[in-house]
DNA sequence: TCTGGGGTCCTAGGACCC
DNA sequence: TCTGGGGTCCTAGGACCC
């Protein structure tokens, strides 16, 4: 039996946000930074430093619990536009050492080193394992000194095992976990720790008196059905140290069908309003800016939607969706009148609503056939499309979804 | 301490068809 | 008239991730 070797590697850029927002500003460097938003707004924490994780401060905390835990911390918005260049050029980087790659999120990426100890070996190298450690390190003392961002890594002969390592590693640190050692290394980890088993997975855990992988290890699969279903096995191999050892190549985005020959994938928007509302034209003002946002997503993509959806969430937090097949489109026009009538299908209580989305999926290419048929939109949608990439987004609205941007 | 916004994936019931 | 199952699509909801 040939044992396989821990060549997964889970790469992970340390509070990606706030390392952003220092290498823009260093003064920030060394205080107390919460990317988020401003205490009172509504919100939650997207990224914080060491500095006030050491208060308790936790990602996706809410912004007036966090203000309580560190008041004086320095508060940031979240810059969208801002973080992608630099995730962009880590990627290019890390990719440039080995072929297989797989973006897992902005700041997450596994590689897969199979079959590159060769490549790298050195004279000075007793094992694999240390080729392979000492090439990643390099990596992560590139990425510090090349775009100016610490990263951690993890490395194992599978993915969950990767990333849990990696968490594991921070800040600043490579971890490997030798072959056979898996089990081991997780048995003692509380079960939130493993990729996959949130809050609700937990309690009912704990629930069963399980409190550690290693508990889920050893539970009878009888057991662990009641929480996982048909992820049983799965998980409990996972737990094991025993998930696949290779990792899959990447699929190029938008390239990947189901058996109806529609991409995968979705395009939403969705806000938060900064109070709730009742008023329906600023419902309506809401609805339009949120049509126009997910479509011209969708036209720069090249793509259309044969499915929409509505979110709603009422001031209580109760949230519904509706959802309904369509013709294939990309037009605000559209898209805006059936949004509309899902809205008051949804609305069925008169509470204020505190959400509202739209997101479009079944996506599919822009069809040759149909275009015959709409060229009037489509000449209008090349007209907006083309001021906002010289002006901005922002450069023009249908009438109807300025009102939101005034309130 | 009232809880963002972008996603992915899974489940499950009912419609509808054969 | 009452009786089936299997397969697929549509819709709604929920868990989870960063």
């Amino acid at each position: 039996m040939t044992l396989s070797m821990p060549r997964i590697c889970c790469l992970d850029l340390d509070t990606f946000f706030v390392s952003v927002e220092r290498l823009l500003d260093p003064s920030l460097a060394g205080k107390p930074v919460i990317v988020g938003g401003r205490p009172g707004q509504r919100g939650v924490v997207t990224a914080a430093s060491y500095e006030v994780r050491a208060l308790g401060v936790r990602s996706g905390m809410s912004l007036t619990q966090a203000s309580q835990l560190a008041p004086h911390a320095v508060y940031l918005p979240t810059r969208h536009g801002v973080y992608g260049d630099y995730a962009q050029r880590v990627r290019e980087l890390a990719q440039s050492y080995t072929p297989v790659s797989q973006v897992a999120s902005i700041d997450e990426l596994f590689l897969d080193f199979s079959g590159c100890e060769n490549l790298y070996a050195r004279p000075g190298d007793s094992a694999g394992d240390d080729t392979i450690l000492r090439v990643v390190r390099q990596l992560t003392d590139e990425i510090q000194q090349r775009v100016g961002l610490p990263a951690s890594a993890g490395i194992a002969t599978s993915r969950p095992v990767a990333k849990v390592a990696s968490a594991l590693a921070k800040p600043r640190g490579v971890l490997l976990v030798a072959a056979g050692s898996e089990a081991a290394m997780l048995a003692p980890l509380p079960v939130r720790k493993f990729p996959g088993i949130g809050p609700v997975a937990e309690r009912k855990l704990h629930a069963l008196g399980l409190t550690t992988l290693g508990d889920v290890a050893a539970a009878p699969s009888s057991v662990l059905s009641r929480v996982f279903g048909a992820w049983t096995h799965g998980i409990q191999r996972g737990c094991r140290g025993q998930g696949a050892h290779e990792l899959a190549r990447e699929r190029p985005a938008f390239q990947e069908h189901d058996p109806a020959g529609l991409y995968l994938g979705s395009i939403s928007n969705e806000r938060t309003f900064r109070e709730d509302v009742r008023d329906p034209d600023c419902i309506a003002a809401m609805l339009c800016s949120l049509c126009e946002r997910v479509c011209y997503r969708a036209r720069k993509r090249g793509v259309r939607a044969r499915t929409v959806t509505l979110k709603l969430r009422y001031a209580d937090f109760q949230t519904l969706s509706r959802s309904r097949n369509i013709t294939a489109t990309s037009s605000e026009l559209e898209l805006y009148p059936v949004v509309l009538e899902l809205f008051r299908r949804a609305r069925t209580r008169r509470r204020p609503i505190r959400l509202l989305g739209v997101a479009l999926s079944r996506l599919g290419p822009h069809d040759a056939q149909l275009r015959l048929f709409d060229d009037g939109d489509a000449a209008l949608h090349h007209a907006i499309d083309d001021l906002r990439q010289r002006y901005g987004y922002d450069a023009l609205h249908l009438a109807l979804s300025t009102r939101e941007r005034r309130g």
